[in-house]
RNA sequence: GGCGCGGUACCCAAGUGGUAAGGGAGAGGUCUGCAAAACCUUUAUGCGUCGGUUCGAUUCCGACCCGCGCCUCCA
């Protein structure tokens, strides 16, 4: 079975196909960075995560390219408040963007940044106006010409035909043609950021960078493109415009858009109070693991709804893998195989792909692998698991988890960092007691774990339940959970 | 107003023209010195409302109610 895909384009279900055998070349709008990132932004890219990560385990090559965007309205505007260059001001939160996506288990694409590409984006206005898509302002600021473009809304499914000429005019905007036009080029304004160019000063529009970009990196044509659904108008549609004019051939094959998402049943807003960067959501003790989680438990087309609570059963829920995992390699079993775990393991990666290729389904690929564990810890309790159970078993939670990544329990030093942070930054203050106690168990080493473990077996032995519990509570005290299985004491931090 | 999406148990949420996945939470039980973990049982004759099509609809059609998105460089 092979991967089927909404494509916005035909507003349909689409198999999958790469341009070439093999390797798919994909784009991805990322980020403006000019603040910290958000849980919604956060939704988009680990969507788009989830497919390249999907797209290498089907066995295709994946060559993912994602702009950063270091130029823009607010971030001129932000910089100067700050009194900080729009390079120093972008290289901060491009950093913690970067931080934030690999902390959320992101794999970082390559990245291409606007202000990187100014001397190609002039190149390509240029062009667009030889062949009459585009001219030039009074003030020097260049406009495509979207009467030129007949299909202009095709993505976006929006008729304009009726609208191009005789529309009204907007004072600001006393210089376009028709107000629908959008800016290729934007002459600076007196104090702004600009580059000198062969078009003469000033910035790109935005959505200039995107065209100019993944068509150097990716080729004139190219297999998907990807983004927050806000982004099919006017962003992605100007793309196309500006890309197929100036190419004459098709610019992305798919067109991939994820859903916003709700907090706590609205939309998320600052206005609202449930306005939550990833950073605010750790401070508040979340794990990112959990975040992730949660982002991915509902399927990138539906609407989701982001909530406290739904973080806390996150949580629960990977612990179950967890835990299960670590049944798995840490039990002992007896020599053989059974056909009943040899048969669930296989099933289980079926349908769990098989969900995968049903334009992402990962509440039913989660939906697989829950079903996986626990009749396999169902047969665990009665011995039903055999040693060569175990490597297919596990084999199944790694697939699963090449896609989710959620099993590595890394989420402490993660949280650490972003408590160094918040202290860095003075905001001692935002740090919870959840987000403290969620770092007790860093304090211990294995070391002084394994010591104060020990020293329980010692008093089990001696059936010294007191002295025993003791040591428990101790532990549990400082974070980490022990465990008394038939198999010997286990322990984790919480 | 134009275009589009959705309303499923206490919560999150999948899904199908033939009688409702999965996770969390609650209740009861098994195991255990006690915990933890795990397992078992249990929680929607019901899938926004009202009609229609059909042998049969939660699933198709229509109307209505409610929520949400885009149409203003917000993922």
């Amino acid at each position: 079975m092979a991967l089927r895909l909404f494509n916005t384009m035909s507003s349909q279900i689409e198999e999958f196909r790469p341009l070439r055998d093999q390797e798919v070349r994909m784009y991805a709008c990322g980020p403006t960075v000019y603040d910290y990132g958000h849980v919604g932004n956060f939704r988009t890219f680990v969507a788009v995560d989830l497919l390249r990560r999907f797209f290498r385990q089907s066995g295709y090559a994946v060559r993912h390219v994602m702009n950063i965007t270091d130029v823009d309205d607010k971030i001129i505007r932000n910089a100067a408040s700050d009194g900080v260059s729009v390079q120093q001001y972008t290289a901060k939160y491009e950093k913690a963007f970067l931080e934030d996506a690999a902390m959320i288990g992101i794999e970082e694409p390559m990245l291409v940044r606007a202000t990187e590409h100014i001397p190609e984006m002039a190149v390509f206005v240029s062009k667009l106006v030889e062949k009459g898509f585009a001219y030039r302002s009074d003030d020097g600021s260049y406009y495509f010409r979207i009467a030129k473009f007949p299909q202009y809304g095709k993505l976006s499914k929006k008729d304009f035909s009726g609208m191009l000429d005789g529309a009204r005019v907007d004072v600001d905007e006393y210089d376009k043609d028709s107000a629908r036009d959008f800016a290729l080029w934007k002459a600076p304004k007196p104090g702004e950021a600009s580059w000198d160019t062969p078009i003469g000063p000033g910035r790109p529009g935005w959505h200039l960078e995107c065209s100019v970009m993944s068509m150097e990196e990716l080729g004139e044509t190219f297999d998907l493109h990807a983004g927050g659904e806000d982004l099919v108008f006017p962003h992605h549609e100007n793309e196309i415009a500006q890309s197929e004019s100036l190419t004459g051939k098709p610019f992305a094959r798919f067109w991939f858009h994820a859903r916003f998402l709700l907090v706590e049943g609205e939309k998320m807003s600052k206005s609202l109070g449930n306005f939550f960067t990833l950073r605010d959501l750790v401070l508040k003790g979340h794990k990112p693991s959990s975040i992730r989680y949660l982002l991915t438990s509902v399927p990138y087309r539906s609407q989701l709804n982001f909530t406290f609570d739904g973080l806390k059963q996150a949580a629960v829920s990977v612990e179950r893998l967890r835990n299960f995992r670590l049944r798995l390699s840490a039990g002992n079993f007896s020599p053989g195989a059974t056909s009943q775990m040899q048969a669930l393991a296989e099933q289980s990666v079926e349908r769990m792909t098989g969900a995968l290729d049903d334009d992402l389904n990962t509440a039913q690929a989660q939906a697989a692998i829950f079903e996986m564990v626990r009749q396999a810890n169902a047969a665990f309790d009665t011995g039903g698991i055999k040693q060569d159970d175990v490597p297919p078993l596990l084999s199944a939670l790694t697939k699963f988890d090449e896609i989710f990544a959620v099993l590595d329990d890394d989420d402490v030093p993660k949280m650490e960092r972003v408590l160094d942070w918040a202290v860095s930054e003075g905001r001692e203050k935002d740090i919870s007691d959840e987000l403290r106690a969620a770092l007790q168990s860093g304090q211990l080493s294995d070391a002084d774990i394994e010591k104060k473990i020990a020293e329980m077996q010692a008093a089990r032995a001696a059936r010294d339940f007191k002295a025993s519990d003791a040591i428990r509570a101790e532990l549990a005290e400082a974070g980490i959970l022990v465990e008394i299985t038939k198999d010997g004491i286990r322990w984790r931090r919480k």
